[in-house]
DNA sequence: ATGTCC
């Protein structure tokens, strides 16, 4: 079926309410891409998710937007706390799926000399790959209930990072409201060894270094600097996540009859957010949301001892500290002014990334004039941004912007275009070095895969919701 | 994204 699209302005384009659509469709996006989308599917999920009811604002798309289960990836909506739905294809199968940023004191001509060092360290501290596991890990159930309940604090209280690590995390690394007694015994079992292991996918750890900065005042309250070395780390809740949205996507089918929610999607199911089934949700997407954060808590830590192994300093003494972590994947209760009236909303960010202003209470303190930190991943070849939210974007998307570069060829399409090439090497002719789980990931995860994620914020820049503070290029990858 | 089909 074809989406009636109306451009606004050369970064916005409007699907008008038609059919049993609530609201419009709100895309971010330049003309190259709106051509490329209106060849694909994503735009009628736009249009699918404007069908939900208590949805508040535009069904809104950030410029990665892309084909996903049932709400497109790169997707925001938000819904009324009393009249609206919560689902779990507006959160993903990776819940809390995110990023998270460590400076450090050293600059690139330090590191270089020891990055294959450096990355055999990271490859070998941090489990990679699809089921990758930690043998040296293993929670007990009790332990793994507190993990659910207090996300990365649970780490730093068994020594492994600080007080302030946690405050530079958004939500301080733990969702309020988490009820393991509501996950089931095949998530929990299957988070038991996943704790501090990476995945596969578009997930990687990768040590980078600072190309270009574009705001020298901004980029120094976060701590940037030209030729510093920084380290991404992109995972999310493994199994016990995906488990979590695989078991309520059947409970909230059910939940969606009950209540007579009519469905443009299957994919779109979900129930009133006050309903029960609605609770029980948001109770178990805290636990995997917390899962995740102390996953890349644990990671951290794995990290500073990489550096420590190889570099022979101290984390402290590298000052490897966390900028910020986000999360991509998710759905919270957030105030947001609509029309001049405050309303308590429940905001789904699938593939999105929250994006606060300056001022804004639920920055870090040290943050607070700039706004908050928004990191935005590219592909393994190209390289990576750092923004921050806008007054703007908190007005006009929610307070959210992008969350990467969004793939243009399918993972099927891309291991195709990687056939007999060897992309190791073609890395390291770009002074990347790459370590990997398997051959068919990284062949998955080529930078053709994926659009330009310049492009990608340019539009998020160009719309005025994000501002662009600085670019880092990696230097070594470790990747599934 | 995912012990890529309990």
């Amino acid at each position: 079926m074809v989406v009636k699209v109306q451009q606004i302005d050369a970064c916005r384009w409007r699907i008008p309410r038609e059919g049993d659509m609530r609201t419009d469709g709100l895309v971010f996006a330049n003309r190259a891409m709106m051509d490329a989308l209106k060849k694909e599917h994503a735009l009628e999920q736009v249009r699918n998710v404007a069908t939900l009811p208590g949805i508040v604002g535009p069904s809104l798309a950030m410029p990665d937007i892309h084909w996903g289960y049932g709400f497109p990836i790169g997707g925001v909506a938000a819904f009324d706390d009393q009249q609206g739905v919560v689902s779990p294809g507006g959160v993903g199968y990776d819940i809390n799926c995110g990023v998270r940023l460590l400076r450090s004191d050293l600059e690139v001509q330090q590191v270089r000399p020891h990055l294959q060092k450096l990355a055999d360290a990271l490859f070998r501290n941090v489990p990679s790959g699809i089921g990758s596991h930690r043998r040296d890990l293993k929670l007990t159930v009790a332990q793994e209930r507190k993990v659910l309940q207090q996300g990365a604090r649970w780490v730093v209280k068994q020594g492994m990072g600080s007080e302030r690590d946690l405050r530079h995390i958004e939500e301080g690394g733990c969702i309020e409201g988490a009820d393991p007694d509501l996950l089931s015994d095949r998530a929990l079992e299957r988070g038991l060894d996943q704790l501090g292991t990476l995945g596969s996918g578009n997930h990687f750890l990768e040590v980078q270094m600072v190309e270009e900065i574009r705001e020298p005042q901004l980029a120094q309250v976060l701590g940037l600097f030209p030729g510093q070395v920084t380290v991404t780390i992109h995972t999310g809740s493994r199994g016990l996540g995906y488990q979590v949205c695989d078991d309520y996507l059947r409970i909230m089918l059910r939940a969606a009859a009950k209540y007579g929610i009519k469905l443009a999607d299957r994919q779109l199911c979900c129930a009133p957010l006050n309903s029960p089934a609605g609770r029980q949700y948001l109770a178990a997407m805290a636990c995997a949301a917390n899962f995740a954060f102390a996953n890349r808590q644990l990671i951290t830590a794995w990290v500073r001892e990489s550096f420590e192994q190889v570099l022979g300093q101290s984390a402290e003494a590298l000052r490897l500290s966390v900028i910020y972590d986000v999360c991509h994947n998710i759905a919270k209760y957030e105030q947001h002014v609509v029309d001049g009236v405050r309303r308590r909303l429940c905001v789904h960010r699938k593939g999105a990334t929250r994006a606060f202003p300056p001022g804004h209470p639920d920055v870090p303190e040290c943050y607070r004039g700039i706004g908050q930190p928004v990191l935005i991943p590219g592909d393994m070849g190209r390289y990576s941004y750092v923004l921050v939210g806008t007054e703007a974007g908190f007005g006009e998307t929610f307070g959210s912007t992008c969350h990467g570069a969004g793939r243009v060829l399918s993972r099927h399409a891309a291991k195709k275009v990687a056939r007999g090439r060897r992309i190791e090497e073609e890395l390291a002719a770009r002074g990347i070095v790459l370590r990997a789980a398997g051959r068919g990931t990284v062949a998955e995860e080529i930078s053709e895969a994926y659009k330009d994620v310049m492009e990608v914020v340019e539009v998020v820049q160009k719309a005025g919701i994000g501002r662009i503070v600085a670019r880092l290029r990696p230097l070594a990858v470790v990747k599934g």
